[in-house]
Order: C-alpha cells, then structure tokens, then sequence
DNA sequence: AGGCATCTGATTGTATTCAATCCTGACACA
DNA sequence: TGTGTCAGGATTGAATACAATCAGATGCCT
C-alpha cells in the first residue's frame, strides 16, 4: 500500500512524509499563496528538521505539481489550476468511475479469509466510521472539516478498489480539486455527502455498473456546481492578491 | 534583449532530475524488476552521486508510483499495474481528449510575439521534429526507440496545451503505459505513428472537436490493441465500451 | 531440541559542513 | 542620467558523519 493512509501514531519516524503533508496542506489552505518563493531553511525552522527532509519533501511535491523547481533557483509555489477547472474534473470523473466500478466488482467476490479479505473489511469499517462522522458535520453548522472527510472518503473507494496505479492517480486529482474549493466553501457538501452512501451502497451489493453510474454523477454533479459557483473566468485564483 | 538564450549545457546542476530519470528508466525497461529492493547505496554506487540526491530521486519516484517505501524498511520497486492496464487506457483517453482540444484552442488564439508565444512555436517546431524522427524509425527495421519517441510526442502535445495540472497527470500515466509496455514492442507502431500527424493537424487547424475526437479514436484503438495483444481474459473487469 | 533474548551487521534518517551558483545592490564610467 | 560591471550576501547542491532502527544469526535457558 501507497504511503500511511492511516492516522497512525507514528509521530517520531515519518519525518519528511510528514513535512511533505505539512507543507502540502499550507499550499492548499492557502497559508502559502502561488508564486511565493519557499526556501528551504525557512522551512526547516518551520517544521523543526534540518533541510534534507525538506529538500525530499519539495522534491515530491514537485512530482506532484505543487511547487516547481529550478536548479540553485529555488522552489515556488505553483499557480492554481483554476483554469484546467473542467478537465480537470472530466479525468477524475473517468477516474473515479473506474474506481468504483473496481470496487464494486471486487467486493463482489468474497475475500473470505485471505490477507486482502481483512485489509478490505478495515477499509470498509473506517468508511463507515466517516460517513457518520461526516452526517455529524453536515448536522452541524460549522462545515470546515467537510472537504478533508469528502477526500478521504474518495481515497477509502479507492483503496478499496485495489489499485495502487488509479490511487496515486487520485490522490493528485484530489489535490488539486481541493486546492481549487478551498477558497470556498463547498455549498453543495449537504447533497453531495448524502451521495456518498449511494455509492458505497452499490459497491456493498457488488453492482459494478451501478457504483460507477453513481459515481460519475455524483462527479459530475461537483463539475456542475463548481462551474456555476465559479462561471465566466471568475475562479478562486483571480484574487488571491488581496492579502500581502 | 538578445533573443537567443544560450542553451545552457545543464549537464552538471541537475543531478538529482537525471538519476531520478535513471532509476524511472531503469525500472520501466526491466533492469530492476517488481519486488526488488533497491539500497540507497547500492544506487549512489551505480550513478556517482551520494545518497542525498538518491534519496530525492526514491521520494520524487515514489510520488509517481513506481516505487514503494517504508520509514526504516527500505525502497521496493512496485508491481507493474497489469491488471489496471483497461482503465489506466481509460482515464488516459479522458486526459488526452482533453489535452488536445485545449492545444487546438490554444493554437487558434493567435500567440504572436508575446513571450508564450515563443515557446509555443519552440515546441511546436519540436514536434515537427519528432515525426520526422519517427516516421525515419517506422521506415526501418528497429522499431525499438519508438516508445519514447511516442511518449515524447503526446508531452509535446501536452505542453501545448499549457496545462501544468493535466501534463503531469499524463507524465505519471504515460510512464504507468509505458510500463506495461515494456515487455513488448509495439507493434501497432507505425499505423499508431501515422495518427499522431492527423491529431496535430488538427491542432495546427484550431479545431477543437476534430483534435479531441481524433487523440480520443488515437487512445482507444492503442487501448484495444493493447487488450487484443495481452491476453485480455485475465483483465478483471472486461465490459467492452464500443465506441463508434 | 525448541523457543526466546540478545547481539551484530547493514540500512535508513537526519544533521552538519562545505562548494557552486544566483541575485541584489553599489559603483564607475560614458 | 543611463548602463555595464562586479563584489557581497543569500541560497541551493552535494558529501560526509553520526544516530536510530531493523533483520538475521548466535547462544542461552527451559
């Protein structure tokens, strides 16, 4: 399995991983605003490691579209997509489609006692702890951790799909859509986290060409509701120049 | 200001870019296999350099999922993703669509001295190039480095497309084909070479539908080609999805 | 003999250090 | 006044040194 997809305690060993996270989160929440120019021992002091761990993190946040780097120039901040808004969101359509349509069809057959078998029902437990903490969210009125808990959800699908290749795949897309709500609150969350149980009801009952219909619409219907949240030209990375 | 920048001989300042390439390389043409544990050291060794740019290059790999890593336990290279190759093929005809449309739309803006401008035409001149190259390669014998000349033009279309977002998506996808490629030679080369002319033609045109639907029949055919030549029963998911 | 604690070798994680390069600003000169 | 040149500081690139951790072998105890 890909890196940690689990909160686990590991505090002490995973340093670059997690500066790498660190330093992800900053960019997409906007504490780190494109083209700001990050240096290196800044970063170091910020998260209290040397600049190797940092150096390593930069490096895959390269990979991951981020920040770009020039040799003995230094890392920035990359621009946001806001613009590729629409394809971006057509590939992961095709994406999660598959994804789930995976999912479906490997729940389908029974992993009764196989070492996957219980990884699967892990994943399967932990998506149902987060749907129900995200209905408590939904509850509420404070609808800030909704776009962290709708990530993790498409990342638990994807994880149960199976694929290693399509969720690294996912866990880029993802990214970046984050990185382009989260200037805004996702009006939609009510409704669209109501569409999660579908999906996962679908994959439940191993109807493949149910959980992908599903899923793409539900896709879908976030394309649609973020062009007419953000129509004509008017995207979150217009104005991000306000503050200094 | 002069308008000639000299190509600057960047052999010496990109250390950590090359061997990551290195290894990428070496990892998709079979020199290191799926399940080899591949040292810090043993790399620094094989690529003169010291660990610290190996260890960038692990992390950028593992970013891009070729490799996998654990805190303390080393690096492993990753299974070849064989049985996600149908809907890798899919998402790719997503992205690639895409990709194209916005370089025909991008071409038919006239860019004409502003400095995008410049570096379009670079491009494009590059492209130009590489079919030359490669029709020269699909009139011989060896159709061995038609591979990366294929890859090398669809980022050339990529580029053309100004979408940093979707061209590194299809950085990491291409590399996943590229993959399972690998253990054979294309031999849908020289009718899939001749396509890749009509796609640019059409961006060359401005026409946004005809460049998307061409890269889109362009995908498909090398996904069926794909599935004809390696045995597709043992896909797991196989629902043709006839298209035209 | 079998199981378990421990020890040793190898490997990874990180800090420190030095060299190479770029950027900024001042200065001399036309 | 404008321009070209050149220090100096700041920053990145890379190597070495050392600490932390894991895996396998060894020997002891039951």
């Amino acid at each position: 399995m890909p890196p940690d997809a689990r909160p686990r305690p590991d505090e002490l060993p995973a340093a670059p991983h997690r500066v790498k996270d660190e330093i992800r989160r900053d960019i997409i929440f906007g504490s780190l605003l494109p083209g700001t120019r990050v240096t290196e021992a800044a970063l170091a002091r910020k998260y209290s490691v040397s600049r190797v761990p940092v150096r390593e993190a930069l490096r895959a946040l390269e990979a991951e579209g981020f920040v770009e780097s020039k040799p003995y120039a230094g890392s920035t901040v990359s621009d946001i997509p806001a613009d590729e808004a629409d394809d971006l969101f057509l590939v992961r359509e095709a994406l999660e489609s598959a994804l789930a349509r995976r999912a479906a069809r490997r729940s389908s057959r029974q992993f009764a006692e196989d070492e996957q078998g219980v990884e699967w029902r892990r994943v399967r437990k932990d998506l149902a702890l987060l749907l129900d903490e995200g209905d408590t969210v939904v509850a509420g009125d404070d609808l800030l951790p909704l776009p962290e808990l709708n990530i993790r959800f498409h990342l638990g699908i994807a994880e149960l799909s199976g694929s290693a290749s399509l969720m690294a795949l996912l866990r880029q897309i993802s990214g970046k859509i984050e990185w382009l709500y989260a200037t805004d609150v996702d009006n939609r969350g009510k409704q669209s986290w109501s569409e999660h149980r579908l999906v996962l009801a679908a994959i439940d009952a191993g109807d493949a060409a149910e959980a992908e219909r599903l899923m793409a619409r539900h896709v879908s219907r976030s394309r649609t509701g973020y062009r007419g949240r953000f129509a004509g030209g008017k995207v979150p990375g217009d104005e991000v120049q306000e503050t200094g």
